[in-house]
DNA sequence: GAAGCGTGGCG
DNA sequence: TCGCCAAGCTT
């Protein structure tokens, strides 16, 4: 049975009631000051309440308006950002307000184009400062509001989707039709901050459970739905198992990073337009040193990772003077070696390499011919 | 469109 | 302890 949409203006009443009860005491919430209001919302940006309210504070006193902040030198100003994180946002806040001197005569534009055009502003922030400085009716849809919206409107599509970011425009400029766009705005957000949170979301209490279709559905900790992983994407690879009649060649990836630590074969990925045996020999000659010349191919297997499925072409190279492998000067810092399949079978390999391993390795003795 | 950019809080 | 992630933007 179809349930009725909210209502954006009689869901706004509610919330913004909701809101005047509850809305915490933020410092950039007593200041109509465009420049605060930026410098708040480019602080806010993917960071907590709790780490930005001191350092809006110092910020405010060391740059208290648009030519204090253009002037200061880049060590003052990252100094004022320390602890914050992402430090291009300080640079590009200096940046901007340089602009603003330059552009528009120290006043902070109101238009889309103007906004966007300054260092650091997206679409998100150029829309809280129109609405929670100029009043103007736009939309500053973060992550707490889209969860929010998802919600009251028990969207199915992922939050990105634009279908949803059109349902999303629609109903809040439903809302700021009759009431102030600052007010819906920053009770939006707030609401998903206090109440509509990610795991724990608070219902009960809710200015919109009425309202809410999830809630009446019951999908609440199903939105927002996450967003559509893409589809696996297909990469040739190339593995070398080399020999020397008795041993094979094993090299361990890097301490950081993807499968940090893990021992594989050499090899790597096809360029474009590279046969499987023309990528194995640059690939050994690049990173061993080895000019390869009969390589036999033993298999292929098809292994999937999170984001790709990999065909993997697997070769057979017979290496005369093992001694000279990797080459001098090559391979510099990452540990590599020969070891009997014996050996080889205790050492932590990422799947696919194991797989190689069961495959085409294991089940040798370790004193056979390969 | 994905990856990179920092930090601190939380389960 | 540690992976996940939170008021995004840029390349």
């Amino acid at each position: 049975m179809a349930l009725p949409a909210p209502d954006p203006a009689r869901g706004a009443r509610r919330l913004l009631d909701w809101f005047a009860a509850n809305a915490r005491e933020l410092p950039w919430r007593r200041t109509r000051d465009p420049y605060a209001i930026l410098v708040s919302e480019v602080m806010l940006q993917q960071t907590r309440v709790d780490t930005v309210v001191p350092a809006f504070l110092r910020w405010m006193d060391r740059f208290p308006d648009i030519p204090s902040l253009a002037k200061a030198g880049q060590e003052e100003v990252l100094k004022a950002w320390e602890g914050l994180g992402y430090y291009s946002r300080a640079l590009n806040l200096q940046r901007a307000a340089r602009l603003i001197l330059e552009h528009h005569g120290g006043q902070l534009p109101r238009e889309d184009e103007s906004l966007l055009a300054l260092p650091g502003v997206g679409r998100y922030t150029a829309g809280a400062v129109q609405s929670l400085a100029f009043d103007l009716p736009r939309e500053a849809i973060d992550g707490n509001v889209e969860r929010v919206l998802c919600r009251l409107l028990d969207l199915e599509t992922p939050a990105k989707d634009r279908r949803s970011q059109a349902r999303f425009r629609k109903h809040i400029r439903g809302m700021m039709a009759e009431n102030s766009p600052r007010s819906v705005s920053e009770a939006l957000m707030e609401l998903g901050a206090l109440v509509c949170l990610p795991r724990n979301p608070r219902c009960n209490g809710c200015p919109f459970e009425g309202d809410c279709l999830a809630r009446q559905r019951g999908t609440v900790l199903d939105r927002p739905v996450p967003g559509k992983r893409m589809p696996a994407r297909a990469i040739q690879a190339v593995f070398g198992i080399l020999t020397d009649g008795r041993r094979i060649f094993l090299q361990k990836r890097p301490p950081e990073g993807l499968m940090a630590n893990l021992w594989e074969f050499p090899g790597g990925k096809l360029e474009e337009g590279e046969s499987p045996r023309k990528a194995l020999r640059r690939e050994l000659f690049e990173e061993l040193g080895i000019r390869s010349r009969e390589e036999e191919k033993v298999g292929t297997l098809r292994h999937s990772y999170t984001r790709f499925i990999v065909t993997l072409h697997v070769f057979l190279v017979r290496v005369e003077d093992a001694s000279g492998v990797p080459a001098p000067g090559k391979m510099t810092g990452r540990p590599s070696g020969w070891f009997t399949p014996l050996e080889a079978r205790g050492l932590p390999m990422p799947a696919a390499n194991a797989k190689i391993m069961s495959r085409w390795v294991e089940g040798l003795e370790s004193d056979a011919e390969i």
